[in-house]
Order: C-alpha cells, then structure tokens, then sequence
DNA sequence: CTGTTAGCGCTTTCAA
DNA sequence: TTGAAAGCGCTAACAG
C-alpha cells in the first residue's frame, strides 16, 4: 500500500505552496487561472484525491448523510432510498446505510445529519439515540419532538379514510382489520385511524374485537386468514401494509376463494411489483415516493445550508389510492 | 451545536495530559489501573466519543469497511448483507453500504476494504476503479485478477450440472432458457455453463437458438413466457435466475396451464419468501448465504490484519439444489 | 495573487 | 507511570 498523493505532494511537483494548491482545487478565487489549470493539470496526473478524514477533521463537516435501517432486509423499498441518494448528490452530500448495530459511528462524528429509517424501534432507543446527537435528523417513520429532528411521514391518517371509503362505498359489512406490532409506527398510526373513524361513523362497530396480528408480514397472516375465509365469518379484508394482504391472498386460492368476487380486501404501501403478483391487482395506498424523498433530502440540506432555519417538525406526505379489481361493489 | 467532547478537554477536567487520556481510553498498558479508572469515569460523564476522523487521519486506518451496490432496489439479499455485517462487527470493523454512484468515497480513503456487490457492470468500469485502489476487495459477483482481489463468488457451474441433471431426470426434451444481460457476471456464467453441458452431452441440441432474454426480471419474461407457452413448443423451462422464473409462473397462470403437470421449471437463487409466492414450489439452487457471507467477512479481516498473506484469487461458494413440484417426471 | 502558519482531535515516540 | 510534542492532510486567517 504505497501513499496517496497528498496535497504536499503536488505543492512540491508544482513549486508553490500547499494553500495555493488547497485554492486551486477548491476553486475559490484567491488563485490565477493559471495557476490553477497547472495545478489541476498536476493533481490528475499524479491520482489525488482529498483525505476525507483530514478535510473533515478540519472543516467539522464530511458532507456524509448516514441512513440507518433495522436490518438490511427490511429494506423494503430501494426506490425510495435511491431516490434520497441520488437528490442529496445533487447537492454535493453523499448518502451511506448502516445498520442499527452500527448506531455508534453516529457517535463518532462522521455524519453531517442522519436520515432514521427504521420503522420498527421503540420510542425510547431512538430517543436516547437523538438525545445525544446534534446534528440534524430526518425520521420516516416516528414522530418525535425535538429541536434537531424533522418528521417526514407517510399521510396514515388521510390514506386510512380513503382506503374506508372504499370500504363504505362496497356495502360490505363485515370488516376485519390486520394490523403489525406496536411499535411499528405506522401500523400503530394507521390503525389508530381506522379507530377513530369507526368511532366517529359506526360506533357501535368494535374494531379491537375484530383485528388481527399480522405482524405486517405474509407467513403468519397465512393461516389467520385461511381459518376466517373458511369460517366464512368476515367478506373484507382490511390490511394495514401489504404483505399481509398476500398472506390473505394465498390463503383464498388455497381454498378457491376469488379475491374481489367472493370476498373484498385492501392493502397499504403499493409494494413495488406488486402489480405482477396480486392477481387480480390489489387496491392499496400509495405513498408518493419521489415527494417523499424530495422533501426528506431538502429538508436536511436546507437545514445543513441554514442552520438558524428551524426544523419543520412534522410533514405529511400525501397518499394517492391505487384502484385495483381487489373490492366487490355490491 | 455545542463542540462535542474532545481528548483536551478530558485531560483538562482529568488534571492529566492528552496523552495518559489516550492510554486510558484505548486500554493500553503504560497506565496505572487507577488513572484509567478515574479518566473512563470522567469520558463517560463527559459522553465522550472519539472522532473517527481524527483517529482516521492519525492511524491511517478507519475500520470502515465500505460495500458497493448497483442501486438499493437491486439489494435483493438483505440476508446476506446483515450477515456480512456480523461477522465485520465481531471482528471490530463496521459495514457502511454505498450506492455506485457515490463510488468516488473510495478515492477519498475512507475505507479500509471494499466489497462489491455489483451483479452487473461493465469489467471496464469495475476494472478502473480497482486499479487506482490498493485496499483490499472482495467481489462477489465478478472474477478479476488483481493482487489485492479477491473474488468470492457462487459456484454457478456445478450449480447449473445439478440443476440440468433433474432435467435429465425428468426425461423432457423441449428445454428453452431464460438468461439475463450478458454484462451480468452470474448470469453469463450460469448461461456459459449451460452450453458447455449441451456441447458435451447433446451437442446436436443448439441451445442458443432456444434462449432468451429475460433481463433477469419477472415483467419481460412474462410475455415472452406467455408466448412460448401458448405454441406449446416448449415443456422445460430453465430460467437462469428465479424471478425470470416467476415470470414464467405468471404466464402460466393466465393460461391456466398447471406448472409441475402441463410443463417444468427450474429457477437460481431460492429468492427469499420464494416459498410463499412460488405455487408449487419452484425447483432451484440456493447459495449458501451462510457460508458465503463467513468467507467474504473472514477474507477481508485476515487480509486487514495479515496484510503479508496473499489474496486467495477465486473461492466458489457451494449451492444446493432446493427441491420444488415444478418439475414433472415422466 | 501567493506563502506562512496555526490548528482540527487523535496516537505515539521520546523524555522525564 | 505520566507528560511534552510532533505530525497525520487539510483549510483559512493573515501577512506580504
């Protein structure tokens, strides 16, 4: 492993001193043109490429915005996350994922804000986490009050009324409900929602009694769904993410069910290519990915580029349904 | 942002000078335990964490190490990157994942190793950036010949000769294939071993004029799939990955043609929750994600730490075929 | 327009 | 057992 070319390096190839070198490549204007061409000239031909450690060292800032994910197979949505690095870019930061277990490079000041991921944490990890940080964060699936922290969040609440819309406007009357764990923010969000609604229109309709833990994934809804379907007790299907809606899905072709003539059912998130696997397609919520991660890159920037710019505490980003032919209109 | 704590200031509440504080701190011998109890004491009251970029810039070395990826969409194993980085966290190095685009981090020696996880790029590329870098690298999804490379790849060979044995086994004789881009390392390897199974053992079987491009997903698959089907000119389909697979699956599905009894299958990959999507199940080849991940990590840490020790040039992770009911045995 | 120099926070050699 | 001091590579204030 021979050195990199340092800046000393090309001051000495090029006879002049390592200030006018650290002008010329960062184009400020204390230097001639030509000056700077040679200078230029020189650092390519010699390979350099700054010290990231040593330009953060001294500036106190990487222009590194750290993600961090639960696991990396919770990554459900790539597009979403390339959509974040790809806009942050653009604005000369670059975007690096790391897993919860690696929470301590946080710690050690190599990032200029954070982008918190996880959609399944308890409230006091993350607020421990944020306590002791200070650089600006941006949650996608938490709302937390702090001064640093912006929340930028799918719009649950809104998503949540149209999807019963739907619901109302089917004449179905037996409805159930499949909701993840608690600590799930949106799946507490969402059915919080469908709470309150019901309170609010059918009141005497229990949902509790009526929900079901799917913990947001297929494989365990499988069987909850296969057991009602064939008790012939509920005829819709409200889940509140998709993958159960799969779970429900499978366990209806097991029994030769129809999905959207024998029973109805609905789902949340538009899992990407969900188009090629719910036969017929699943009606669900989708959640306006490129706003949301033009919102979540710009409020870090804006806030990394404006540090007295307060911080927006919470967005709502819009929801759009998706119709599919996965509801019975009686 | 208030100043974090540094060394200095440590040392100063301390009463001791910089340097005992590092000793304390990094557990070395030449402090008294006393002191070093006293001083972690006071870190800790002090939340202390030390700068990465200084310990970087000082020591040359970050315990970083960075993976690349095409783009997140194309993280179809999170499996295997939370395994990896496992293992890298046991051995005290952490994993930091970064999208191809922001392949510049690199030049700025942020990383102590590199694994890259591109499946599919150009050798040109890959080839340029590997020679300006000298630290080590772990490709998994590429072979190339440099001293500080090491490639660590699925054993798609004997994988492909497993899988064409069950189509011997079945006795069809209509076979067509589904291959992906040619700038996709597995895909081409799995496609070469195919021929070279042909070539030896029904050389009057030209398997090019009976491949097609399935480009590795299920959508451009499916039509093709669905055409194919329809002329019934074909009974075995060997698709070279499993979502071209699902495609397949799909079109089958419109045709009401059953898959396991009107025609055969086989898949790469055993794509996680494949179980649940897949029905029947999908006769395929898994990667042992396992033994994969141990070997990229235990490659990267004993190079790291015996940087004398060679690169060990290609190491084949075995597969084992996963029987499925997609294939009908006359 | 260019050079000298201090210093970011840390590790490590050398001296005490 | 502890401290003083140099220096990693870079930026920026200041002097010329």
């Amino acid at each position: 492993m021979n050195k990199q070319t340092s800046l000393t390096d090309i001051a000495r190839v090029a006879n002049v001193s390592v200030a006018t070198v650290s002008y010329a490549l960062n184009n400020r204007p204390e230097v001639s043109e030509k000056t700077r061409q040679r200078i230029k000239e020189i650092a390519n031909q010699m390979n350099y490429h700054p010290n990231k450690a040593a330009q953060g060292l001294r500036t106190h800032q990487s222009r590194l915005i750290g993600m961090l994910i639960n696991t990396f197979n919770s990554m459900f949505n790539g597009e979403l996350v390339d959509d974040i690095r790809e806009t942050l870019d653009h604005y000369g930061y670059s975007l690096v994922v790391i897993g919860n277990s690696n929470a301590d490079l946080i710690d050690s000041q190599l990032f200029d804000a954070l982008i918190i991921f996880n959609y399944t944490t308890t409230k006091s990890n993350l607020t421990a986490l944020i306590e002791r940080t200070k650089i600006p964060i941006v949650l996608m699936a938490n709302e937390l009050d702090f001064a640093n922290v912006d929340n930028i969040v799918i719009d649950n609440q809104s998503a949540i009324t149209n999807l019963l819309k739907q619901y109302e406007k089917s004449q179905h009357q037996n409805i159930c409900f499949f909701r993840g764990s608690r600590n799930s923010y949106n799946s507490a969000k969402r059915f919080a929602s469908c709470r309150a609604y019901f309170e609010k229109y059918h009141p005497e309709y229990d949902v509790a009694a009526h929900t079901f833990n799917g913990h947001l994934e297929s494989a365990p809804t499988y069987p909850i769904a296969k057991k009602l379907l064939s008790e012939k007790k509920y005829n819709f299907f409200f889940c509140l993410n998709d993958m159960m809606a799969y779970g429900v899905y499978r366990a209806a072709s097991e029994l030769h069910l129809k999905v959207g003539v024998d029973f109805s059912i609905t789902g949340f998130d538009n899992a990407p290519k969900s188009g090629e696997i719910y036969l017929p397609k699943l009606t669900t919520a989708d959640s306006q990915l490129n706003t949301w991660s033009q919102e979540v890159a710009k409020s870090l920037v804006s806030r990394l580029e404006h540090p007295e710019t307060p911080a927006q505490k919470t967005i709502l980003v819009p929801t759009k349904i998706v119709q599919g032919a996965s509801i019975l209109y009686k």
